[in-house]
DNA sequence: ATGTGCATGTAACTGGTTACATGATTCG
DNA sequence: CGAATCATGTAACCAGTTACATGCACAT
């Protein structure tokens, strides 16, 4: 069982506890989210699928079309979601990425939903550190210092500003409505976000 | 001349070019901004400067205090500075990610004018394309969708919309006074919430 | 004919991290 | 006396990228 490090193995988990894929399906789900998560070549797709085979953290079934080249599909094993379970268990990185935490955030349904609200306001009082240590470094700015360090300071600000914002309203909505979709059972009766 | 590829180099090389600094100096400041445009190791700050040395785009000088550790300080000559101007002069890739457009915001003095508005710009209209995109993904969202993708996207949106008011408030600032200098006196914007 | 989308994979490379080694000074 | 700060460096490792290889179907 090899794959102690991080992430990625764990985003393709992630997606796999949610639907079975191939590798081709993973990389264009990313894709659409490349900005967000960023997405990964299959380079580095397939290799990760094959090192989760030999865990046997997900299983494989092969799908022959005929005239068409045979299609992989990827399940996630109960062991696999275990180790997920213990990976979302374990407490995020203080001053993660916005990419990092995200990633993390798409594994929702993998959360309790007190871990979820957990996570959130953990990342909360992490930006708000962040704010304050850059409202700091904004201060001890002199006359002399670099134009783009000023603005690269003040956008740092505006999207920890955002931050804050988005994750205030969010806990509040959660914490309204405490199931906010019945993530494990098969009852939707929740509006949109 | 060996740096072609990307990126970090680029950033000591800014960092040079705003004041000469020695290895240590460059990870304390950038530590400071981790959480913007991250930070580096030791291992690699070092062997980075290394090769700037050899590629003749720094020099250094040695500062020996008695009873302290030697310091070498790193100063950016001329042949770095073309390099610097030649990879800002080359466009942004699309859809960098927050981090990357910082990195060359924060290397600002080495654009012109004219090129930071162009760069700023650029994002804006970068950013956009990528805030219609996740609204279109958000739409193709059924209800049965993860709610933590349903979260992030959410998220992603949020972020998206600061950065644009950002950049318009910033653009707005900058075509209004030609001399940027001033940007921190009459802007405290921080509208916290 | 040429390119694009589907679909899988491997090998070489590389940028960066972690951990290690060294060593003096100052703070608690 | 131990820990932290200053200060520089190397070596092993690793995750992920790029580029390559293959091959069929469908559209232009």
């Amino acid at each position: 069982v090899s794959s102690r490090t991080v992430s990625f193995r764990h985003v393709i988990l992630g997606l796999l506890s949610q639907q079975p894929m191939s590798g081709y399906d993973i990389k264009h789900f990313l894709k659409n989210l490349d900005w967000l998560v960023g997405s990964f070549s299959f380079g580095s797709i397939y290799p990760a699928l094959h090192a989760l085979l030999t865990d046997s953290l997900v299983t494989v079934d092969v799908i022959y079309h005929q005239d068409k080249p045979p299609k992989k599909i990827y399940s996630i094993t109960e062991a696999g979601k275990q180790v997920l379970r213990e990976w979302i268990g374990q407490p995020a990185v203080p001053s993660a990425s916005l990419k990092a935490f995200l990633m993390r955030l798409m594994l929702a349904s993998n959360f309790s939903h007190a871990g979820l609200i957990a996570y959130l306001e953990q990342r909360r009082s992490q930006v708000k550190v962040q704010h304050t240590a850059l409202e700091q470094v904004t201060e001890d700015q002199d006359e002399t210092t670099d134009l783009g360090q000023r603005l690269a300071l003040d956008y740092g600000l505006a999207v920890a500003n955002a931050e804050v914002a988005w994750l205030d309203r969010t806990l509040e909505r959660l914490s309204e409505q405490p199931l906010p979709m019945e993530v494990t059972q098969g009852n939707d009766t929740t509006p949109t976000v």
